[in-house]
DNA sequence: GAGGAATGTAAAATATATGTAAAGTTCGCA
DNA sequence: TGCGAACTTTACATATATTTTACATTCCTC
């Protein structure tokens, strides 16, 4: 979902049914303040956000936003008139992703579009989580291992899941079971390392991406390592 | 370490300088063949390239590396005099990461470097411990010496994570059993050197990192003493 | 420079964590 | 209720880390 944040109402039309009609869903907003109130209940994709407003001026809203915890993942585009290279420098430097000067071409904002939205995730156009041959689709909750299905139980899925999403990262038997079982740690117990080993086995080639961290626990093979 | 890809020496320098000077280090090349033999070596963090160059042409560059997977993560600026909107347009679908237009100024370049970087890199701050080219990444609970990975057994990982947090502190060997071991001293025991041994031996040529403070215990070099 | 204490080094001995298999347990569902 | 899948526990095997032992070397003191 892509939200264009623009006073004039024609130009504002356009970019929304630009966008919709390259296969985006876009929704506009004439002002800062119902812009500002719209985030508060969701979470758009994107932003594209004029600098001259009726109301807070987009740079305001620029530095709100970056200055929330919450908001400042979202990747927002400048539009202005102004195109001095000081304004570009400003919006920039204040984390806008990248800037368009007014009057812009209607296909460059959306190619623009697109290059942050690639940018923002690097990962294919779904939320893939990838390893070489090793899918996870968290949409279909499947796996697949070089393009072989592969069934797994709840709890291998999760810890899969998690091992993928943070590739590289040790965590600890505890912060296993905490994740995964949503239970305390309690003592001593084997069950990790009997899901581990099961887990290892229905990856097949790919069972030793899975590292043991002796004496801490387990860490997905980071890529680049070597 | 920024790449600056650039027929016209003057426009170049001036990037190098201009990167060179806000922090970054940085390197220019004249033609393509130039560039994409040295890509073949080192990997840069971020290539600006220019669409005219003798040889080998920017928009033929970009294709290159965002076909090969070894290079299609490496974030490109394409900079050209031909600001027309279909180039802009080719550039950024072609998997570009931003666009400049010249004559561009030159500070704004710098911030879309910034701007660029700042996108592709959202790992977060990470809390790695560092001496010179020796890293230790708690996280992953990963060594690494000059690059290179290094395998430690928990206590040796738990020696030097003592030693990297607290460098030139003089530790007794009482200190380092009850903080790496949990138990308290008990009588004269040279487990304590054992595993300076082993992990001296394994940091290779930053093993005499660790000293030996006679008659006391073993202190991490500091770095600023020498 | 000799003697003694502290530390470096190498190997063997011991201890410990994890791998593995199989037996028990829980839980949902027919 | 009874079946089967998922999960947990138990027990043992194996691999690896750790500790001990013994001896060599260095360093400091006199």
């Amino acid at each position: 979902m892509i939200w264009c944040v623009e006073d004039d109402a024609s130009i504002r039309d356009i970019e929304v049914y630009a966008l919709t009609s390259t296969g985006f869903e876009a929704k506009g907003f004439e002002d800062g303040d119902g812009f500002w109130a719209a985030l508060q209940s969701e979470k758009p994709d994107l932003v594209v956000l004029d600098v001259m407003l009726p109301g807070k001026d987009g740079v305001t809203l620029l530095k709100m936003m970056k200055a929330s915890e919450e908001f400042q993942d979202i990747p927002v585009i400048m539009a202005t008139a102004k195109g001095t290279e000081y304004d570009k420098i400003q919006s920039l430097d204040l984390g806008a992703d990248d800037y368009l000067v007014k009057p812009f071409g209607i296909m460059e904002m959306v190619s623009r579009v697109k290059a942050v939205l690639r940018r923002c995730r690097p990962r294919s156009p779904s939320n893939l989580l990838k390893l070489d041959g090793l899918v996870l689709n968290p949409d279909e909750h499947t796996v697949t291992v070089d393009g072989e299905r592969v069934i797994l139980t709840y709890k291998e899925y999760e810890l899969l899941h998690l091992f993928l999403s943070h590739p590289g990262i040790a965590f600890t038997r505890e912060q296993l079971l905490s994740s995964v079982w949503n239970t305390e740690y309690a003592g001593e117990t084997r069950t990790v390392d009997m899901h581990i080993r099961t887990l290892r086995q229905k990856l097949g080639n790919y069972g030793n991406i899975i590292e043991t961290v002796r004496n801490v626990g387990y860490r997905l093979e980071n890529s680049y390592d070597k």
